[in-house]
DNA sequence: CTACTTGCAAAAAGTTTGCAATATG
DNA sequence: CATATTGCAAACTTTTTGCAAGTAG
């Protein structure tokens, strides 16, 4: 994961300018490893840097996502960035927890093994699970023995 | 794949009222099997019934996603449907043509050879291929792309 | 000092809601 | 005939754009 030196320093490496507002990102980025709105963005900025203006996020955001710095995922409820993590080349998929929305990497892809039908020529595959995370499992169940409830009932 | 007429039959046994804005719904998602955005299906339903308003698009899109004929599926440029084939109850994936959006099942499921790591517990999973069918395979100079990704600061 | 960046405001695009009129079952 | 459904208009959310002022390099 990038540190917040290195996101500026890319930035600055692709010519850039480094202003206030851009090491709040950076750093918040740097911190964060899950999915950020922009609006989760633009009210973390604010508290660092009061006066902040929503379309300055938005242009820096799609900045970073060019700049390789930023990836965008498409959720159900919008649009999200996080820190480039493939930026060190290792191809790897997510498993993303629906409640702190942190990400854990799936390094086993599927793509090898999956039969590409009819001449389809694959050009890009996404392969994400989603779930709760050791911190976030739903308390609520916390009945002991609960061994054979298992639903694989799935989207 | 569900008919015109399979459509218009689940809808109405759920106590849906079949209007002719429905019936264009239909049998525009019976006759075409790829994604098509609100705007796709309201531009396609003007030519068959005019007068047509976007929020009655709106409206039925949702109200057979809830039913289940649709499926509503994010996509990086926006919200799109296509006429549900999980109804069958048949878990698959799908290979997603680039050009012409036409979707190709992928029985192979991978999250059964998934390691979740550290009690991840599994809710759901995505899994998506893209590229281009043998209808559409870029034979020389795909110019449809949208290849506006510019480099800037080229000073 | 130069021109990249920002903030403001307003526009654009996409989606939802209230309500009276209409048409289905 | 009762009420689900539509069309209209307007609200709302998210994202983009033009431009003058500010600031990094």
């Amino acid at each position: 994961m990038l540190s917040t030196e290195q996101i500026i320093g890319v930035m600055s490496a692709q010519g850039l300018r480094i202003t206030d507002q851009r090491k709040s990102l950076a750093k918040l980025f740097a911190e964060r490893d899950g999915y950020l709105t922009p609006k989760d963005v633009y009210d973390y900025m604010c508290k660092q840097y009061s006066g902040l203006s929503f379309d300055t996020v938005y242009r820096n955001l799609r900045v970073m996502e060019e700049l390789g710095v930023l990836e965008q995922v498409v959720f159900e409820d919008g649009l999200k960035f996080r820190v480039g993590c493939n930026s060190d080349g290792h191809h790897h998929h997510h498993m993303i927890c629906l409640q702190c929305e942190k990400t854990y990497p799936i390094h086993f892809c599927p793509m090898p093994l999956t039969d590409a039908p009819e001449q389809f020529q694959v050009v890009k595959h996404k392969f994400e699970v989603f779930g709760y995370c050791k911190d976030c499992r739903p308390k609520e169940s916390k009945e002991t023995n609960e061994s054979s409830k298992q639903k694989k009932g799935e989207s």
